[in-house]
This record gives C-alpha cells, sequence and structure tokens, in this order.
DNA sequence: CTACCGTCTGTAGCCGCTACAGACTCAAGC
DNA sequence: GCTTGAGTCTGTAGCGGCTACAGACGGTAG
C-alpha cells in the first residue's frame, strides 16, 4: 500500500502548526501551493519537513522574510553557510538587544513591586515612577 | 503674560511622543478630547503630564490596556496602591517569561555562529537546526 | 501676495497570525 | 439510502500599536 499523503489537518498536528496559519503560510507563497485531492489540499513528507524548518525558524524568532530567505538557500550550495550565518548573527544581535530593553525594564519593575512591598512611605512607587520627569538621559 | 498652552507638535517635541501617535491615543480615548483653538488642538500642562506617563508606562512595556488601568487609579485613594502592585508584578511576570523565551533563543542562535565561525564540517548548522527532528519537548 | 510650515481628517498599511461565517465533502453508522 | 458529524473550503475582518500617506486648511514671515 503506497504512502499517500496527509491533509491539512494532519500536516497541522505533525508540525503543530495551525491550520490557519498554514493557510495563511500558503497565501503569502512562504509555502507552495499544494497539490489537491478533490477540493482538499494535499501534502507530501516534503511539505512536512518545509512546514517543520518553518516553524523551528519562527521559534527562534526569525522574522517571516528572515525565514524566506533561508528557505531559500536550504539547496546547499558554497555561499549557503556563509549567508545563513549572517541571517543568523544579524538576528541573534537582535534578540541581544531586546534582552537587554528587557531586562531594563525588569530591573525598573522588579524594583516598584519590592517597594510596594516594603510599605514605602508616601504615595504609590509605581505612580511615582510613572510620574516622574522625563529620564535624564 | 500669561501660560498659553501647546499645540501638538510641541506636545510631541516635549514628551517624545509622535505626533500621529498622539492622534491615535485621542482616539483610542487614552488621552481626553483636548480644546481647540480654532481648529487645532491644544493643550496644557496636564496633558503633558498625562502623556508623559504614558510613554513612560509604555517604555516598561505596559500594554495600552494596562496604561488605561494605571490612569484610572492615578486618582490617589486607598486600595489604589495594590491594585497598581498587582498590574506591576503581573507585568513583571510577562516580562521575565520573555526574557526567558528569548534567552533560549539566544543560546541556540550563539551556538549555530560559532559552529559556522569555527567551519564545522558537513553542512551548515543553522540549515541542520532548522531541519533537525522536532525538539523532544 | 505668496511661500512655507504646521495642522487637520480620513483611510490604509505593517506583522503574524486568529477567528469567524457559511458552504462543501466524505466516511461511518443505522 | 439517509443522516450525522467531523473535516475542509473560501473569503473577510479583527487584534495591538502604531505609522504613513493624501489632500485640504491655517497662520505667519518676507
Amino acid at each position: 500500500m503506497a504512502y499517500d499523503g496527509i491533509a491539512i489537518g494532519e500536516l497541522s498536528r505533525r508540525t503543530g502548526c495551525n491550520i490557519e496559519t498554514i493557510r495563511y503560510y500558503e497565501r503569502i507563497a512562504l509555502l507552495p501551493t499544494p497539490a489537491r485531492r478533490g477540493r482538499y489540499r494535499h501534502y507530501g513528507p516534503e511539505d512536512v519537513g518545509r512546514l517543520s524548518f518553518v516553524r523551528r525558524a519562527r521559534e527562534l524568532g526569525f522574522t517571516l522574510d528572515e525565514v524566506r530567505a533561508l528557505l531559500g538557500l536550504d539547496a546547499g550550495d558554497q555561499g549557503t553557510c556563509a549567508e545563513a550565518r549572517e541571517i543568523a548573527a544579524s538576528h541573534l544581535a537582535e534578540v541581544r538587544a531586546k534582552v537587554a530593553d528587557l531586562r531594563a525594564m525588569e530591573r525598573v519593575l522588579a524594583d516598584v513591586v519590592r517597594r510596594c512591598d516594603a510599605g514605602e512611605a508616601p504615595g504609590c512607587p509605581l505612580i511615582s515612577v510613572l510620574a516622574a520627569a522625563p529620564a535624564p538621559v
């Protein structure tokens, strides 16, 4: 009994990717237009692979455009790895910047909450922080 | 010469908040409908204060709904600080979760880039990571 | 009087989905 | 055969939080 391919629901289950999202990816041409069995989309193993690739890239925070670029160089030629490295490195820089931003927020928030718990004397620490003069750079 | 209020451009300059964003905040009723001088919006010091408050809350990553809630309790009564603390604490938890997510991404990405730079033997490390079997939990 | 800046309204776009409504297809059970 | 239910289809609109126009009007300096 020959391998028969799967419908969108099964693809969704196997990749952990929402059905609506799969159709969305198709619409924006991140995934190729699939074969049809009657009116229904019909997927093979290579579709499972490609979508899993997309999902993992998304989990690493790559934008859809970056994912598109990565998919484009999946081929395996010489310069490919260097390009992939570039994309990863610049994305890594962004991730680190975001972490730094969030850390800064975290520090302020943690301090505010701590001061609340300490029952600071006059007024609410959070409101004070927000109402304070603009940060001096 | 009496204090005279300011136009939207000046409010933008003083708060660091984009003009379009100010109008957007007004549209979603985060800021009150301002007075008009002729056809032009006209702002007083309390508007500068309120918008600065909003901006700082946004810089700390509060959502606009959270900001709305915070503005709502700016009044200064008894339970206010406890409510503010709640909002801050739950936001802090979210920030920490986001940091954790990003740290995980960072680790993987940094490893990939490092392996690229090390000139790993077969294939591209990034592509390999993305093409690998789904993460085992 | 004209040039130019600021401001006005209204609408549409960005990203990455998500959530419907309303129609259809298909296999299993009675 | 006939019904039921799950799955799928297309198309459209919404989310948050802005941002970017277009095209008209206002106010002032030269």
